[in-house]
DNA sequence: CGGGAATTTGACACTCCTCAACACACGTGG
DNA sequence: CCACGTGTGTTGAGGAGTGTCAAATTCCCG
């Protein structure tokens, strides 16, 4: 809970361009998804891919953002931390979610790496001429702000309403969701779950701490709803109990 | 109340059309703020003005949304309610902000007013062909829906990680600022803060019981934070103090 | 193998919830 | 006019669920 934020902001990740934008695996799920070929082209030729290491900051809260982006591999977390130090992850980003806040120069939370991640990146100018020229672009990020509008105020609802032990498996049901949504793949009873994030992320991002983090999961793997592989890995025996356990109400974000 | 609350989305509030956007008291504030002359006429011969009792349900989570509108006068709350009845606001609509998900036909939250309440309404399928055609709209729709994102998240760090205490003072910022946008007028000392909201909704919106409010709001009057005048509005002695016990980062919405 | 980080476990404290009773304002009808 | 019901808000006693602090354990990587 306490804020161990390693790395100042990195001055210079490894920066380095390839690819086309014709065959990047994640666009479908992006803000690009809807662009035709040549608006493509014009973007593949702006795009520069930033790797990052875990726990490396990309963006600081009330800082000027240099460049927006999209997360091509890996997590990222949004978080902010209050002037005694308690912190709070108010949104995790998978491949194909946008880092940074289009239309404000500066980041009104910090963006922090939580795995291995591969960013493709934007010069904000650029992006922001990009985005008010193409429609295409546009109503993308459109529907994505208003998905992504509802998916926070579910986890109000989590935050605000659920139990310890509730919120670590409404946890559990949404990175399996995201993660199969990314192999077009749908959940099913022993499927097995990464849980990409430490314990004092989990604590951060559910309102808890990292004890009780811990000693949910042991009390939910007792009750059979889990079957802990490793720290990180698990295996779900019956889905449905999993939503149960949940508190209900998660629709896929 | 809770009969009025489980009763069935009611069919035939009181609906007349009068005024002309032109003269509309809190265009700037909503969505059709960019909006020219010729496309204001337009907006116009589509509108009809709907009224609300307190209480009352506009749009039902999980049903189609006949319309989508924006708020004229008085307060409204989005909310989601747990299959065992535990709920949670997870928003309040202010003169100006939007009533119902666009390009969704069914509400993912209960919309509910809370005081008495008008809203500027226009039939789904006629706003969004609206949205669609008409680009001052949509880009007015994405810049509110950023901000909406940025202050949902911002609650979140306040369901996940204030106390109580700074809950309270947190929401008697926000409404305060709200408020004061409407009238163009800033924070100062000695403001009179009016609470549009139940205890229980309130409670509902902070993530605590109607006992706790109470109680929090008891000890901030002691603690000379605030003054009461009645249940529902208070004196702000020093506005500064009361940012301070709001426990930090309230940007305004 | 060694050292630090991540995670788990334990004992205890405290915030906030639960249940219950009470106070108050308001409207209705006898 | 007053008794009554209903909605709203306050107050009190006690307990459950999490947080706090401390230590043991496991994992990871050089």
């Amino acid at each position: 809970m306490k804020a161990m934020l390693h790395a100042a902001t990195s001055g210079a990740p490894d920066i380095r361009a390839r690819g086309h934008c014709l065959d990047c695996a994640i666009r479908q799920h992006a803000v690009c998804s809807d662009c035709s070929a040549p608006e493509l082209e014009f973007l593949t030729n702006l795009k520069t891919y930033r790797n990052y290491k875990p726990g490396e900051r990309l963006l600081e809260m009330g800082e000027r953002a240099p460049f927006m982006g999209t997360v091509v591999e890996g997590v990222a977390s949004m978080s902010r931390i209050l002037p005694d130090g308690r912190r709070q992850v108010v949104g995790l980003l998978f491949p194909g979610d946008l880092v940074g806040r289009p239309f404000s120069p500066v980041s009104p939370f910090d963006y922090v790496s939580v795995t291995d991640l591969r960013v493709c990146a934007f010069n904000r100018p650029q992006f922001e001429a990009a985005l008010r020229d193409t429609p295409a672009l546009e109503q993308r990020l459109l529907e994505m702000t208003l998905d992504e509008l509802d998916s926070a105020r579910e986890w109000m609802v989590l935050l605000g309403r659920k139990s310890a032990q509730e919120k670590l498996c409404s946890f559990m049901v949404m990175a399996a969701q995201r993660a199969l949504r990314l192999e077009r793949r749908r959940p099913m009873d022993g499927i097995l779950i990464e849980l990409p994030l430490t314990r004092e992320d989990m604590a951060d991002f559910l309102g808890l701490t990292i004890e009780t983090v811990s000693r949910q999961i042991g009390a939910l793997k007792k009750s059979g709803v889990i079957e802990l592989i490793d720290a990180r890995h698990l295996l779900i025996p019956s889905w449905e109990a999993l939503e149960e356990a949940a508190g209900g109400e998660l629709a896929a974000a």
